[in-house]
This record gives structure tokens, C-alpha cells and sequence, in this order.
DNA sequence: GTAGCATCTAAACCTAACTTTAGGTCAAAT
DNA sequence: ATTTGACCTAAAGTTAGGTTTAGATGCTAC
């Protein structure tokens, strides 16, 4: 049992946005002891869960939607597998689109660093991708489709 | 030479988000012919980095400090060069948590499935980390720190 | 010549996810 | 007894990144 500060600190989330999230119905079933929550093993879960659910992009209001699931019993498996699935899928997109976004950063790093060797961009801006060296000739291709 | 109907077409953003990065400074140098816009090589490169930086995280006032830095010539080589060896660490740092992230979401789409299978999920919530099949457990422990 | 487009501007509006403010309760330490 | 510190609420404020609105301009096809 953890009161809202040591929650705060556990997960390095303001009061307020605990408080916030309570608000927002994360939290169906905290308990209070005279007025005050209690951040049991419950809500800690549930805690890790908003920070993945978030991280992958999901809105506080559909992730409320997974809380109320989840007092329901199983008859909502199947809808919180499918979140789950759903959620996964985004991810692994992202990432995907992350990586191509590295390779335009990696293309430009090594673009200035060939500028700042020549003291000027005319040779690197000029040259074609059959030009470049190979890693970086892959990395241009990735991100200029 | 594009309009901005066209430009918007082949980024795939409405023309009024090209207005609103155009009015906060993101194409410091756009030619305009009696009033309108005309997107040059220079602006769809632009754009192109735009998209790159924006998916890297940085803020739309940031990427107006690098346009403005494009714009300066070859003194501002370093900061350029500074600025995407940054947003390249913010972007291998952020796939790093998002591997994070597919794993718990890994780890519960497993325990949706036992628990759809089981018809409850007494069983699987009571599992220790030790008894999950191996796959899962490295999963959970990535995500479970 | 007028109807239909694409363009333009300034300014108001919108949304999500918080954060801040102002005022109040309560228990423990001084 | 009073001060400190952790908690509480409701409501207002904030920020980023757009989007919408309303009214104007100008080319082109009929």
C-alpha cells in the first residue's frame, strides 16, 4: 500500500497527473482511507500499464475504456487481447518509421560532417546517391522514397 | 516548382499546416509570385527534414532555429551537424523504449490468450516470473523493471 | 460576364494532457 | 498552540500543434 507521493516517486509522475489520472477514471477501484488514496498492488499494475498503454500511443480515454474492462471479469478478455494486439502492431510500426527517421539523421550527420571537412556544402549537396559511400547511400534511400 | 496544393499532396499534409509552418518560419527563403507561395527544391528538402525532425521529437520553434541556420551559410556547419547527432541519440534512445514497451505488450497479449484459454486468469496472475515460458519471461522482466 | 477553382490573410477556435492556483483538512513535531 | 508537511478539491490556466472560419483575390472555362 503506497500513498500517492511514494506513487509519485515510484513512477516519476507528478501528484497532480496522478491526480489527474484518477480523475479520468484510471484508477475504478482506489481505495480511500478517509478521503486519502491508497495505491495498492492493484493500481501500481495499473500504473505500469498506463505508462506502456501511453507510450504506445493510446489516448487516457480509451485507456480508461481498458481499466473498465478490466473490472468486468472475462468476459472482456477478448477485447483487451485485441487492445493489446492493436497496440502492438502501432508499435512495431513506429519503430519501423523510427528507424527510417535514423537513417535521414545518419544521412545528415555524415553530410555535414563531409561539409565542414570541405568548409563548404557544394561537393556533398552535388553529389548523386550512386556516389555516396554504400552505408550512406542506403540510409539516403531509406529516407528520401 | 510546386503550388502549395501540390506540395500538399506529396507530403500528405493539409495545406493549412503548410500555411501555419510557413507563418511560424519553417521556409525562411519561399518565393512568392504575386502573393502565392511557390514550394522549390529547397522547400520540399525542407519539408522532408521538417517531417524527419518533427518524427525525431524536435519542437516546430527548434526546427525554425536549424532553418535559420540553413539560411546562414557555412559558419552554422557545426550546429547543424550538433543538432542531428542529438535528435539521432533522442530517436535510438526512443526505440530503445519502445522495445521496451512491445515487450510488455507482448508479455499481456500472452496473458490474455492463458487467461482466454483458461476461461479466468487465476492461473496466469498467480505464474511467478520463473514459471513463464521462457520467451515471456524475458518479456516480462524487460518490462517489469 | 459569371461560375468554379485555387489561392490568400487574420483571427478565432480546438484538443489533449497536464499544471497551477486558491483554499481547506489533518496528524505529528516543536 | 502553532508550525510543518502531506494530503484533498474544484476550477482556471497552459501549451503545442494545428484547424476552421470568413472574407478577399485572381485565373480559366463556359
Amino acid at each position: 500500500m503506497y500513498t500517492i507521493g511514494q506513487a509519485s516517486k515510484m513512477f516519476n509522475l507528478p501528484i497532480s497527473t496522478l491526480r489527474y489520472y484518477d480523475k479520468e477514471g484510471l484508477f475504478p477501484n482506489i481505495q480511500r482511507v478517509s478521503g486519502v488514496r491508497r495505491f495498492s498492488d492493484n493500481e501500481i499494475e495499473a500504473l505500469r500499464v498506463i505508462e506502456c498503454l501511453k507510450k504506445s500511443g493510446l489516448a487516457i480515454k480509451d485507456i480508461k475504456k481498458f481499466m473498465e474492462w478490466s473490472t468486468q471479469g472475462s468476459q472482456t478478455f477478448k477485447q483487451r487481447k485485441e487492445l493489446f494486439e492493436k497496440q502492438k502492431s502501432a508499435v512495431e510500426n513506429e519503430i519501423d518509421k523510427l528507424e527510417r527517421v535514423l537513417d535521414m539523421l545518419k544521412y545528415k550527420c555524415w553530410y555535414y560532417e563531409e561539409a565542414i571537412k570541405d568548409g563548404n556544402e557544394d561537393k556533398v549537396s552535388a553529389m548523386l546517391p550512386d556516389q555516396l559511400p554504400e552505408d550512406i547511400r542506403v540510409c539516403y534511400d531509406n529516407s528520401h522514397i
